[in-house]
DNA sequence: GTGTTTGCAAAGTGTTTGCAATTTA
DNA sequence: TAAATTGCAAACACTTTGCAAACAC
């Protein structure tokens, strides 16, 4: 069994097509992540939930590594973090515009497409100051 | 009925009406704080800042005793948590209905009345949930 | 080879907690 | 007096950083 395939397509490549293309080296541990991370699947992670994802598919990676990767990749552009509470910086895999549904008791954070919400009006900015973005966050109480 | 008995209503004993009101005593600490976050002027405030007006009001309350005292006064209904970056929790002194304005460079929260935003449609929930509340955070950027 | 990245442990930040002393009702 | 509150320091959870070894180009 010589060698990886060269097949175009497949996850390896692409991720490493995708590292290489905002100019990061595709080490095996940005690959790893990256291949998880980018599998087509919007997520919503924190360090930890990565971490542990790295562990389950027997590629581990330092907590150390999972933090700097992921603060890269955003830095990058790759990712974007959503503030929710105080005490975990979650990253989302989904970098166009839109906003976020919330689960207060789940703590469970799901997008919502910018289309599914309009925001008709709003106010004037203080002089001197340029909008970055809007978030909407929809908190929602699940029922026991 | 009983009316306003004194005209005084001073910042204290109207500080203290508002704790006992909630069920609180009116400590000392209790009543400085309170006596700076209701004075008629809505604010963001972190711990450090509450600290500090405290300290240069001259009654030095230790840190621990105000993370204590804003949860408190949160978990009373006279303050209210406002998430916006991972660092800091901010406790607003407005706890109506409203929305957040967020310069990113000077790191200053400001209020946007909940009618300078109107939301003209919103997706519907996941079935099993009740909307909590809307957050819309205008995040600007100031320029330099 | 040379510069980049990794991983460990240590440090840092913001917040909470255990508990004896103090204060309130 | 009994119960609640304070303040210190220690504990805490999460994140970042310093640096030697490993790696990519």
């Amino acid at each position: 069994m010589e060698s990886q395939k060269k097949k175009s397509g497949n996850k390896y490549d692409s991720s490493s097509a995708l590292l290489q293309g905002v100019g990061l080296r595709p080490t095996k541990q940005r690959l790893a992540l990256a291949g998880w991370l980018f599998d087509g699947c919007d997520k919503h992670v924190t360090a930890e939930h990565a971490y542990a994802a790295a562990a389950k598919r027997r590629s581990s990676i330092s907590l150390a590594t999972i933090y700097n990767t992921l603060n890269i990749f955003t830095t990058a552009g790759l990712l974007r973090q959503v503030v929710i509470d105080g005490g975990h910086i979650y990253f989302d895999t989904n970098t166009s515009a839109h906003h976020h549904l919330f689960d207060e008791k789940k703590r469970l954070l799901t997008d919502i497409p910018a289309s599914a919400v309009r925001l008709a009006r709003l106010p004037k900015l203080p002089s001197g100051t340029t909008l970055s973005r809007v978030d909407v966050v929809l908190r929602v109480q699940s029922r026991s």
